[in-house]
Order: structure tokens, then C-alpha cells, then sequence
DNA sequence: TCAACCTCATAGAAACATCCTATGGACTCG
DNA sequence: CGAGTCCATAGGATGTTTCTATGAGGTTGA
């Protein structure tokens, strides 16, 4: 038997279901499968994780304290893995979907799958259809009636489309732990900033294209250090110890958060760039269209109020 | 063939390190399996998923635009799956491992798991052990030698204790879109707040604790409307619509920032807490305890910087 | 006190998925 | 054009998951 071995998603859920109704068989149900099932996949997982997470009783099971975290941690696992789903399902649908979604890279692959998963329950027999491009392509997609609703990131706004704040984005220069500039104590100068070569995102990236357009009157940019077509490719890029590189802050927010990598804001640069919802302008948005973006426009709020 | 089948992290990281290594075979490699497995298992994940995530060819291969979006998705929910494994880990060695390590809930479940991860790569060897207690129980087992770093929240820091800060936390009021206070125009008085039944966590959590004691000068608090033993569990019951509940915005960072939840802040109330690492006073830390602590330190700086 | 009812666990057989080795087809490079 | 790389397929061994049927333990209520 393999070490480390990663636990089953469905043994996951399982748990999760368990901690909801208190008992095994009745979770079993929930889930189409027998009783005796779901008790040897459950005890399968307990095995692998090595950690006792239910009690069983003769009334139904109830949570140890350490399978309570378990469930917590799962519940995370479980929500990342249903962004997946929702955003590869929308994908999947390119063609004929009811509701026809582009949307720029940064906005569709982290803030539309949980817009998704909100429609779900308001309007459950929509299929959304995600066209990922970027965001001068989502103007011509709405444009041409190809997408009913678009998401586009970045300052240029294109004629004949109506539009709404859906959010703000901040882009920051983020090193490794290891790298120099995690223990500068001088702030960095724009200047300096622009004179080094850095890890970016490739051309025409929403990305790249805001950092450069607010970098310019700093003087020319250095050469990038490595170009590359992803965020988490570039944070690999990171996580290896090359030199700094600038990101979304939606790309980076766990990272920073518990220490993985660091910011090193640049003195005086607003590095800010809204994100927005648009469609034809003129158009009356009804429907799903309508519920989805006023999910998009609440996010957007949320965040706002709570100043992440 | 059941539908909304969840994919197989096994695969999931199979296809993580062909985007890295850009050959299937390479990547089976270093998984510890031969090409045919590899090569099957990433076919079964396509056809499982319904989209083509890979471009073969004769030189090795690529990701197609989908492939690169599953990619990042599947990064996050291999993220959430390697904490899960991690606080497991260190949960299930609490006795004799070599560094033992006593954590309250929230910090224990949000921010040591990434402190864990972040710390294989320095202390490859260590050991970590974890007990999730309330913070009066960290002090006792770090007094009395029983762990060697202590993690508490809340305004309360003992005697005999050397701390230093790791972070600050919020207590956010949240609710459900379909809230009422979800559309409310006027601002949110603390006496109302006191005055309304909430959801709120267990009495003794760090939660519960933190937000009385603020509270206590509004006024006597209104019998709770729920009483749940776990994060996870409130944010249940408040996706079902009911009323407003109290977290640590640790917590529900993820849900504010797509919209599945909204903070609801109340005027003028300072809901921040410190979170802070606790040791014996005059012990001189080293080792892997000094490298935790100054990783955990090192987070909390740069939540700070980013103002999150 | 005892039978009916609930809980979860075990046993054994069938179905399924995954693994490996061996081999083949496609393409690049010298 | 041959050697080397890459990925896919075939076939058989292995292991896991599933089901139904049954057992063991405890609660409930007559």
C-alpha cells in the first residue's frame, strides 16, 4: 500500500453527508449506494487517514473531535473540487448552451465557477455555456450575439456594450519566502520595479496587459524573466525560488495568506483593475442573464464591503 | 455510469505534472507507474470530465485552453486536499512526534495546515503533532510542556507565556442572499445586532467568546437562534436562508468573495482579534519549533501588508 | 421483561477498475 | 532511412467496490 495516498472524493462527500444526517445508513441513502457500502468506504477512509472520525453509536453516528476538522478540510476539498465541476461543465456545453458566457481567463477561472454554483439553486435547469477568451475577444463574442453576457477585466471599455462593476481586482508583486526581496526593509520604488525582469503571464493576457499600461511612465520594463500561460504555472515558477513575479490577487489570496508567498507592494502604484459585466447595450437582460449577473454584481459588493 | 461523478485526485495530480513536464510518460514516471496506466487513467479523466484536456503529440504533449483552466482547478483542489492531509497527519501523531503543537479550532483549521505544508520543505524530518483545544487548554498544555508551541486566539493571553502575533482575525456578521438584511439600506446599530437572534458557534469556541465579550457594552445579548460545534456547520445552516450568523471572516473568505455569502458589518464595532503563537516564557525556541513560528509570523505579516 | 425496531458491521460472491508487460503506430532527427 | 521518442492498445493479473443476506448491539414501548 502507497503512503500518502490521496482519500476518495466520494468517501469525502460521504463524511460530509454522515455529519448532516447523523448516520451512516442514512447517508448511504442520500447517496444511491447500500448501507454496508458506506460503512466499509467510510472505515476505508478512516483506515487511510489514519485518524478515527465517527462514533458509531446504536442510534446513528456522530463526529469525533478530530473528524469534525476532517469535515471542515473535506467541505474545502469538496467546494474546490464543485468549482472545478461547474466551471469544466460549462465548458463542456460551449455550443447550444441556454446561457452563452465569455469571460477573460482571471474572471472565469476564479470568480464564474462560484457564480455557477449560486445559479444552481435559483435556476437549475440552465446550462451555462463558458467561452474562455480574452477580453478584447469576449467584446466581439457579445457583440456578435455569440455570448449573451461577457466578463472582462482590464481599462478599456469598447464601444456598444453596456457594462457593470462586478469587482476589483488588485494585481501584486509577490516573491517566494526565500527570495531577496522577502526581507527588504526598503520600500520598492516603481522605478526599481520596472528595471527588473520578472515572471509574468504571456502577451495579450488581461494580466499582463494592465501591468504594463500602469508601468509605463516609470520608464521602460526590463525583458521578463520567464513567460508563461497560466497563473499557477507562474506560481510554480515561484515556488521554485525564481524572481518575483506580478499576479492577480484573486490568484494568490491562500498563498498569502498563510505565508507561501509574500507581497512586495510598489510604492504609489495602483496596481487596481475593475472587473465588469457586459452586454449589448440597449439589451434588457431577463432570465438567467439577469440572475447571473446580479449574483456577479453582489459578489462584487461583498468584497468591496469587507475591504479584501 | 452515474452522472456528476467527482474525478480521481490521483488523476487529477497525474495531469497537474503533465502540464509540467509536457509528456505523459514523464509524468508517469515520477507518479511511480508505467506510461499505459498513466496514458489510460488520463483518458478515463477526460471522458469522466467531457472535455479534452490534452493534445498528444508525437513529441509529448500539451494542454489544450481547457486543459489549461482544469489545470489551475485542479491545483486548488489538490491545495485543499494536501491541508486535509496535512492537519490529518499531524493530528494522528499527537503523541510523540517531535514537535508537538496545540492549536485553537479556527487557527488550527484555517492557518496550520498551510503553515504545515510550507514547513515540509524546511524541516523535511519533523514530525508535527496537533491538538485542536480551546485557547485556555493551549495555555495549559504549553505551560505544562505538553506542547512546545501554543496557537491562541481571542483577548485573553495567560501568564508564564511569551507570545508574538500571527495574524488578526475578524468576526464577520453574515447572512444568506435570501436574508433580509442581504438588501438592508441602513447601517447595522450594535444594538440590534445584541438584540437579534444569531447563529453562532459553540459557548467556549474562540468565536463565541471573542464576540461577547465586544459585544457585552451593547446590551444584553438575545438568546442564540442556533448553537453549532463547527465552522463548517453554521455555514450549512446558513445557505438553508437562516438568520444572520457570527464567524471568523477566516472562515467565510471564500463564500463573501463569490457572492454565496454577505457580510453585514455593525456600525462601529471593532469585531478584530488578535491570533497569536504562545511559548514558555524565557524558552528559548529553536529548531522546528522556531522554523514554525517563523513561518507562522511571517504569514500573518503579510495578511497584514495586503490589508485582507 | 421481551419483542419489535433501530443502528452499524461482517461475509461472500459478482462486477468493475486499475495495474502491469508487451507491442504497435506516428513522428522527429541525424 | 534507421534509431529514438512519444502515446495508444491488447490481454491477463490484481485489487477494490459493490451488492444481498445476515449478525450483533442497544433503544423503545407494550
Amino acid at each position: 500500500m502507497r503512503l500518502n495516498r490521496w482519500p476518495d472524493l466520494e468517501a469525502l462527500a460521504l463524511l460530509v453527508t454522515v455529519s448532516e444526517l447523523g448516520g451512516v445508513g442514512r447517508a448511504a441513502r442520500q447517496h444511491g449506494i447500500s448501507q454496508p457500502s458506506a460503512s466499509s468506504r467510510l472505515r476505508t477512509l478512516e483506515r487511510r487517514l489514519g485518524v478515527q472520525v465517527l462514533q458509531r453509536l446504536p442510534v446513528g453516528s456522530r463526529l469525533t473531535a478530530e473528524g469534525q476538522m476532517v469535515v471542515d478540510w473535506a467541505r474545502d476539498v469538496l467546494g474546490a473540487a464543485d468549482a472545478l465541476m461547474a466551471g469544466v461543465t460549462a465548458m463542456r456545453r460551449e455550443r447550444g448552451a441556454a446561457l452563452p458566457v465569455a469571460a477573460s481567463m482571471t474572471v472565469a477561472e476564479y470568480l464564474v465557477p462560484g457564480w455557477l454554483i449560486g445559479l444552481r439553486p435559483i435556476e437549475p435547469d440552465v446550462t451555462v455555456g463558458l467561452q474562455v477568451v480574452n477580453s478584447a475577444r469576449v467584446a466581439e463574442l457579445v457583440l456578435g450575439g455569440e455570448a449573451e453576457l461577457g466578463f472582462v477585466e482590464g481599462p478599456s471599455l469598447p464601444v456598444g456594450l453596456a457594462s457593470r462593476l462586478v469587482g476589483r481586482d488588485r494585481l501584486v508583486v509577490v516573491v517566494a519566502p526565500g527570495h531577496p526581496w522577502a526581507r527588504r526593509r526598503t520600500p520598492l520604488r516603481p522605478r526599481e520595479l520596472a528595471a527588473t525582469p520578472l515572471i509574468v503571464r504571456e502577451p495579450g493576457s488581461g494580466t499582463r496587459i494592465t501591468f504594463e499600461t500602469v508601468m509605463e511612465r516609470y520608464g521602460p520594463l526590463a525583458e521578463p524573466l520567464l513567460e508563461l500561460g497560466s497563473n499557477s504555472a507562474v506560481k510554480v515558477a515561484l515556488a521554485s525560488g525564481a524572481g518575483p513575479a506580478v499576479l492577480s490577487e484573486l490568484a494568490v489570496g491562500d498563498e498569502l495568506a498563510d505565508g507561501r508567498l509574500l507581497a512586495v507592494p510598489p510604492e504609489g502604484v495602483d496596481l487596481q483593475r475593475r472587473l465588469r459585466a457586459v452586454w449589448i447595450e440597449g439589451r434588457r437582460l431577463d432570465g438567467p442573464a439577469r440572475s447571473l449577473l446580479t449574483l456577479a454584481t453582489r459578489s462584487g459588493a461583498a468584497r468591496r464591503a469587507t475591504g479584501s
